[in-house]
DNA sequence: ATATTTTACGCAATCGATTGCAATTTTCAT
DNA sequence: ATGAAAATTGCAATCGATTGCGTAAAATAT
């Protein structure tokens, strides 16, 4: 591209005859400046198509007014709407967002996020990839000053600002809501258990086991179905099982709940009225799969929200160091037809 | 957050009892240090937990590394892919995204386009929003030197860089694919004709019929059927004329379509015998309703990547002037149960 | 050993905006 | 009209990294 010079307060600043503190000044609102002098000011700055340079003033004042997340992936449902709730509530304070997807590759992430530091972002928000084992570069985050802001997935052992669902509870009222409708044998379709999440809706599937007294049988739960293929692979083995389970909680994610439902199907199973499905993060397709599929509400756009939220009234206060919080959202439990074996 | 002085190069020089200048030139990979010396200072740089300020080394360059994408809306399913495009083929060459939604509404995305112009993006990649009505601010970006490639909606008559959809071949394809299999009265659901994605659509369904000589009946052409919940409308209305349609092409995406095919349910009228569907974008659902859905899938990820490209391509003879330049994708018909009226 | 290149490093200006402090001008009270 | 207070504006340093130019030191040639 051409190179073009871009107008500064200086150009301004010569042109009025004037220094460019003045024009500084006037351009940033300051009392010390006379009226009629601004005006002259920001009607020439007009003129000469003046855009201030964002680089140059956050380098003299400090701060990026800039805020990096880093997600596994931009174009996965539940985290595109994480970032656009982020965006919708920083953008309107003047913030920006960098966004990276580590690629659920943890030597990804650690380049994103330096390179975040690098860009010398006010805020990291983060939600760690599934393979991510060690956690040294957010402390880093923090050793660098910078408010770090976990969501979902968050390394529970980093004292950090969190905003994450209530995954156990959720999967509790799913498990529970299946017993009470009939279901006795509940498998359940598990992702990494290196992810808090997902160790937490398994949780919260045992504890409803427990509470409703309905014994856990091992074979039924399955490491790692989480995409619709291994969700499929998993409901072929369970339902070739001698005694096969009646319902299927696909804690991991609709995708492999809709790989159940598919299978089922294939296998002439009977939904719900022989098999059970749950899914989790209430997809838009699982409205309109024949049965409709229940399903866990995220609300993920508001998760965004409230990140955005908390990261300004931290730093609001900011000169007191951050003390670690934790918001927890309670998602909704969507019931639909799959689960519906007794009317 | 406290803040945390960090560590520059004058830190790390002083350490060593140099200039700033040699651990400069010795992070950059200049050959004019000795090999010794950038060696301690690598080491002392890593010791001292040094990060570049990529604000400042951005300033003295004159560039940022960083592009500006504005898009109607992150969380939706195309543009989510669109973007994760880029970032993949963008970040691995050390350039950064930052993202702004402009929510269709116009002035938001003036303002977003003010910001990034601000910020000194190196390129602004935009898709108008749909009651864009001027372009006066795109044009700004050009007179500031920074390179401007539109995507998928774009003002038609800006000379830039763009990268689209052959919308009206894809429209083409779909229409005649519906004649040939024995549709009729095929319908339109078109949308917001100042975008020129659906005017190109439209024609796509023009040239179909006229192609395949079926008359072209304006009662079945029904405006701004855009979401779901419109789509249904139209639908209610066409399929109660006198003479109702016996097919529906929903050229505005797949949730008009759905929307078509609930209402079709509803009414007890038969997919695909009595009433054939298509949409457009190859949403993930499509492919679950029952029956599927025939529509069009536009590799958006693709789409992505290609402007990534197209940008470094571009900036790589950065010093001629950037002759306008249109790739063009060709999306591909995807057919499904939806529109098998004839086996 | 001396002259000539090379190599390695320092000096100081620069990118553009901001801001504390000083200097000047204006305003106002007396 | 005069001194003091208040309002404006200018000066110059600063944020951190980069880079053209100059010089000292080391390497090579004669």
């Amino acid at each position: 591209m051409k190179k073009v010079k871009r107008t500064t307060i200086y150009d301004i600043a010569a042109k009025l005859g004037i220094t460019a503190s003045s024009v500084s000044r006037a351009l940033n609102n300051s009392s010390q400046v006379n009226e009629k002098t601004r005006e002259l000011i920001i009607k020439t700055a007009d003129e000469l198509n003046y855009k201030r340079n964002t680089l140059a003033s956050n380098l003299r004042k400090g701060h990026s007014k800039t805020i990096g997340v880093v997600v596994p992936r931009i174009n996965q449902n539940f985290f595109s709407n994480v970032i656009a709730g982020i965006e919708e509530t920083t953008y309107q304070k003047g913030y920006n967002l960098i966004i990276c997807q580590s690629g659920e590759v943890h030597d990804k992430e650690i380049q994103c996020v330096n390179t975040l530091i690098n860009q010398h972002v006010d805020c990291i928000v983060i939600s760690v990839s599934a393979d991510s084992y060690d956690y040294q570069h957010l402390q880093n985050v923090l050793d660098h000053g910078i408010q770090l802001i976990q969501f979902d997935r968050v390394a529970e052992e980093l004292e950090t600002l969190k905003v994450i669902n209530d995954n156990e509870q959720a999967s509790f009222e799913a498990v529970a809501h299946m017993i009470d409708n009939g279901y006795k044998r509940i498998a359940l379709l598990e992702g990494p258990q290196n992810l808090n999440i997902f160790r937490q809706r398994k949780n919260g599937y045992l504890r409803a086991l427990a509470d409703r007294k309905v014994p856990i049988i091992d074979e039924l739960i399955i490491e790692n179905a989480w995409t619709k293929e291994l969700g499929a692979n998993a409901t072929r083995k369970l339902l070739n099982l001698p005694e096969p389970p009646d319902a299927i909680f696909a804690s991991t994610s609709d995708f492999s709940a809709l790989g159940v439902l598919e299978v089922a199907n294939a296998m002439n199973i009977k939904v719900p009225s022989e098999l059970g499905i749950c899914g989790y993060s209430n997809e838009a397709f699982t409205q309109i799969t024949s049965p409709s599929i229940t399903t866990i509400d995220q609300f993920s756009v508001y998760m965004g929200n409230t990140i955005g939220n908390l990261f300004f009234q931290e730093v609001a206060n900011s000169d007191v160091a951050v003390k670690p919080k934790i918001i927890s959202i309670k998602p909704e439990l969507i019931t639909r037809g799959s689960t519906a074996k007794k009317s």
